[in-house]
DNA sequence: TAATTCTATTTAAGCGGTTAAGTAAATAAT
DNA sequence: ATTATTTACTTAACCGCTTAAATAGAATTA
């Protein structure tokens, strides 16, 4: 196996010393390189192929404490005791993922994906790894772990709904998202309209569009009804028995508002089981506008997020924290748009 | 910000050298530290809550030439200048990617995700992060890049048909699933059997699927006929013209086999908005058991990849073959099941 | 008892960059 | 003409770990 090219190598090839060759390579600012000396580096670099060593240039580069350059964002998604295997269970966490990367790409820097469970910190990979940022996707950072205000690299909190404001975030506005979902079926003179989500964890995403329901209500001066209620999981199996549910009782429910797109497509297929048709005996609007809610039939109205758009502002605030250290801490609430398919009719 | 803790700082708490912390905490084994000796210094890693630097770790292990322990796996995947965006357009990747990290992570590795073009190589990446291995997705490293084979870090192909057979790799029996498909559908007493699927590229998985129609068709002595061939693009809305034809042409189809079920389902919606009922009219059997072939409705007869075992069998290679270099070449090919749903029925 | 081997540890030389400080020549200011 | 400044570099000290080689004491062997 032959001898990997160093700088010092590119430096004797181009007859000027390494630090030159840093200096050029980095465009270092605070350091004047002649147009010719860049040249020669320039076409030594090419000439031996050389690729600068990363985990060199981390290294070297933390002489300054909490200065390092890794040039490396991670990504940590929390992963529950039950599905450990299963991170990406969410079919758009593939979508966002994209976004981030390439965004992230296109400025020079490599994510790092990984899954983080209890025992292993998060903040030990930003210290292991020498991370630049970090991406938190769906989980706060608890109080008690006093560590969490030390991490010192650029944090962003994505689709979380703490009290605290210490980090960057990025969300869709839920509770909104809720609220446009539940008036949409108002406006097509429902009254009776169950809610239908997983778990309602407090300040949870679920948490939000169930208070952007009741938000619709308010406004709408129907009564608020907790039988109307349905929480489960979220799944498709879920779905189906939250219609069977809904059709075996008699509470009069001619709408249902699933807080997920995945439960929706269950419940369609659990109303249909059940010879019910959608929407013609109940209308449903869903959340998200997963893949399958355009599939599905009757297509499912629902409320879109731009996943895209979302990567690509957690990339921006990332690297933009990342280069540069006094980046202000930035909130993005993602807009929401309402999908209108076949799955709602005027009663 | 508080200076980081280093071995050092671990060293002299523990009354070590930092030598000797190096060879505790990664249990070197040409080495004798006493129980004694590793508990102190262990205590003292608890107590400082010593990280160590994975940068520093990298370099000072590259000292052997290409012997460097990064303890990070690239996993690349190609991009198509139209889609740049879309890394994980395909659903499934999600479900082999979190299969791939996890499986990963258990053996102390990170997974770094990086999407290439044309540009940009991937073996720049594998020198630059120093990576013990990288997994290549659905890419055949091109021959004429003499580069490819000096690698010289563990490489693991995904789902590709390449002749040469210098890498592991790890596939599905693309043909043979294509063959199970198309056997089921003559089993029900079809014979005029549709081939739909994105483009056929040579030696591309589709072209295996493709081979496998033959096979089957061959098998069943039913002459292979041009005209029931139709390629597009692999898509919902491909699916849905690819309905069209079929109805449209007089070709007495009784049965289709899309290569993709995204594909598949589109054709349902297609046959459906013609006033075709699927299977009553016409059997569809798809392939990769997506999501979304549960989902849809009629359910979707496909071929089932263990996508799981799949991403647990690269990461096994890889993380084997990372720890170990004499790990000898290995090519695994994940078996496939038929999924009989609804879609295909008895002509 | 001396020579040898084993055990447990330290010493110190890298790994490949970065960057503060130093230097020499060219240019500008006094 | 002399000093100050700027330009364009080089030198060398680090960053935090690994690991070959050195070392000293204990155990074993000759």
């Amino acid at each position: 196996m032959s001898k990997r090219i160093n700088s010092k190598d590119v430096a004797r090839e181009a007859g000027v010393s390494a630090a030159t060759v840093s200096y050029v390579l980095n465009e270092t600012k605070s350091v004047t390189i002649s147009k010719e000396t860049r040249e020669k580096v320039l076409a030594a670099v090419q000439k031996l192929g050389y690729v600068p060593n990363q985990a060199a240039k981390t290294l070297g580069s933390s002489r300054i404490v909490g200065k390092s350059k890794s040039n490396l964002i991670g990504l940590v998604i929390p992963q529950t005791e039950s599905g450990k295997e299963l991170m990406f269970d969410n079919p758009f966490y593939g979508d966002f993922l994209s976004a981030v990367e390439y965004a992230a790409r296109q400025e020079g820097f490599h994510l790092l994906v990984s899954g983080v469970n209890a025992d292993q910190s998060y903040i030990d990979i930003a210290k292991n790894r020498s991370l630049d940022g970090i991406i938190i996707l769906g989980m706060y950072p608890s109080e008690d772990n006093k560590e969490y205000k030390q991490i010192g690299i650029p944090t962003v909190l994505v689709d979380c709904y703490g009290t605290d404001h210490f980090f960057h975030s990025v969300r869709t506005d839920d509770r909104y998202g809720g609220y446009l979902a539940t008036r949409h079926l108002i406006q097509h003179g429902h009254k009776r309209i169950a809610f239908v989500s997983g778990e309602v964890k407090e300040s949870g995403v679920t948490d939000m569009r169930f208070l952007g329901y009741q938000d619709a209500l308010r406004e709408a001066r129907i009564p608020y009804d907790p039988n109307l209620v349905f929480t489960g999981y979220v799944g498709y199996q879920y779905g189906i028995e939250a219609a069977a549910k809904i059709a075996q009782g008699n509470a009069g429910i001619t709408a249902a508002f699933a807080a997920a797109d995945i439960i929706a497509v269950g419940m369609i297929k659990g109303f249909r089981n059940l010879g019910l048709r959608v929407p013609e005996d109940i209308s449903i609007i869903g959340f998200d506008d997963i893949y399958q809610a355009e599939i599905c039939d009757p297509g499912l109205t629902t409320i879109r997020q731009n996943i895209k758009e979302k990567g690509n502002a957690v990339a921006k605030i990332i690297v933009s924290a990342a280069k540069n250290s006094t980046f202000p801490k930035t909130e993005i609430v993602i807009p929401l748009e309402i999908v209108e398919r076949e799955s709602v009719r005027n009663l």
